[in-house]
DNA sequence: GTTCCTTTGAAGCCA
DNA sequence: TGGCTTCAAAGGAAC
């Protein structure tokens, strides 16, 4: 990313986003300053959810506004415990990090079509968003609810793997409905873990423990399943049984991507857009405009997002997920259709390097976009 | 029912 | 090492 540019140093990030964190002594607390001093994410938060009540987009608003009844009383004594725990999950990693709040557990609704804060979703996520959300929990997987602080007598723990520390989990039990017997044997390293999010062997992990990222091996992200915080679909899972297939673990979500979900029901208030297509293009122009604090924010929850992806499924790769088709249609069809997609690309770009056929989207980007839209 | 569209960034692959 | 490709999210449109 060319906004942000430093030397390596990070063991996850890529070239350009170890550069904005290399010198993580003095830049970061550049950014903490500029992101809690000058801008509380919380107020933030609240801001973008005024704006869109102000501008009464009926559907959009109505959803803002229930966030935000959730979202204001997020207090700073739990934004200051979070810092801490951040500190502690980072293992020292981080001095400052500008998302100090970084919610640790990984829930099942984030990586979930319902978590978004779509609009259009009309379901109820399973994580209890009511009290003590980070501010950008909305377009994270994670519920800082359940990073709350650890009762006394629970011991943080760390993990044998990564030498991170891992807070005991209180038991969550009674936040979300526990699969029949889906109560999963926990990996000592992994204790931390809310039993009463364990999956059902479908959407296991290896080392049993749930994860958003994991997604039925169809393809398409089954949307119910996740709600409840578990993947289990009973007629299909008749057939699973005869062939089981590996769950699908998605990649962990960039920075533009976390930017997007957090935004993208802000701008479908705002433009009265629905197009996804073009929604995105507005968003595209809007993350650059974003000062380098603010775009530094979303790099750091990217990292700390592939971190934990990565702590989570260490054997995991983002190859995994290529050629089987997994982010669209599943199976041997879809493997079979991967060469043609591949193809029609291919040719897709010869055409428009020799000026091919513009797409519908591409005259939508130029004629039906107000520029005022792309400057909200 | 499936694929496309559109965006940026991370990561894999290949020369 | 650099360039290319795929995939992550989203949901309406097109097929």
């Amino acid at each position: 990313m060319p906004q942000l540019s430093s030397g390596g140093g990070d063991d996850l990030g890529a070239n350009d986003e170890m550069i904005s964190f290399k010198d993580e002594g003095e830049q970061e607390e550049k950014i903490q300053e500029n992101a809690f001093t000058e801008r509380d994410l919380a107020d933030l938060k609240s801001s973008l959810v005024n704006e869109s009540e102000i501008n009464q987009s009926p559907n959009a608003a109505a959803v803002r506004r229930g966030q935000q009844s959730e979202e204001r009383g997020f207090p700073d004594k739990h934004r200051d415990h979070l810092e801490g725990v951040s500190k502690q999950q980072d293992g020292g990693l981080y001095k400052s990090p500008a998302y100090s709040g970084y919610p640790f557990l990984m829930l099942p609704d984030p990586y979930l079509p319902n978590s978004s804060v779509s609009p259009s979703s009309n379901k109820v996520s399973v994580v209890q968003q009511s009290h003590g959300m980070h501010p950008l929990t909305s377009l994270l997987p994670y519920s800082n609810d359940h990073f709350s602080p650890s009762p006394p007598h629970l011991p943080t723990d760390m993990s044998q793997k990564t030498g991170v520390h891992r807070h005991q989990s209180q038991d969550l039990s009674g936040y979300y409905s526990l699969p029949p017997g889906g109560v999963g044997q926990i990996t000592p390293s992994m204790s931390w873990f809310p039993h009463s999010l364990m999956l059902g062997p479908s959407g296991m992990h290896p080392t049993g423990i749930p994860h958003p990222a994991i997604v039925p091996p169809t393809g398409k992200q089954e949307h119910d399943q996740y709600d409840r915080g578990m993947y289990v679909k009973p007629q299909v899972e008749t057939k699973r049984e005869k062939e089981p297939k590996k769950p699908v673990i998605k990649k962990p979500l960039n920075a533009f991507m976390l930017y997007m979900k957090e935004m993208r029901a802000k701008v479908i208030a705002e433009c009265t857009l629905k197009e996804s297509a073009a929604i995105n293009q507005i968003l595209g122009r809007r993350w650059h405009a974003l000062t380098r604090e603010e775009q530094a924010k979303y790099y750091e929850l990217a990292r700390k997002e592939r971190q934990l992806h990565m702590q989570l499924y260490p054997t995991w790769s983002a190859r995994d997920n290529y050629e089987a088709g997994l982010s669209g249609v599943a199976g041997e069809k879809n493997k079979a259709d991967w060469g043609k997609r591949k193809r029609r690309k291919r040719e897709k770009q010869q055409d428009s390097n020799t000026g091919g056929k513009r797409s519908a989207f591409a005259t939508f980007k130029e004629e039906a976009v107000p520029a005022q839209l792309l400057q909200i």
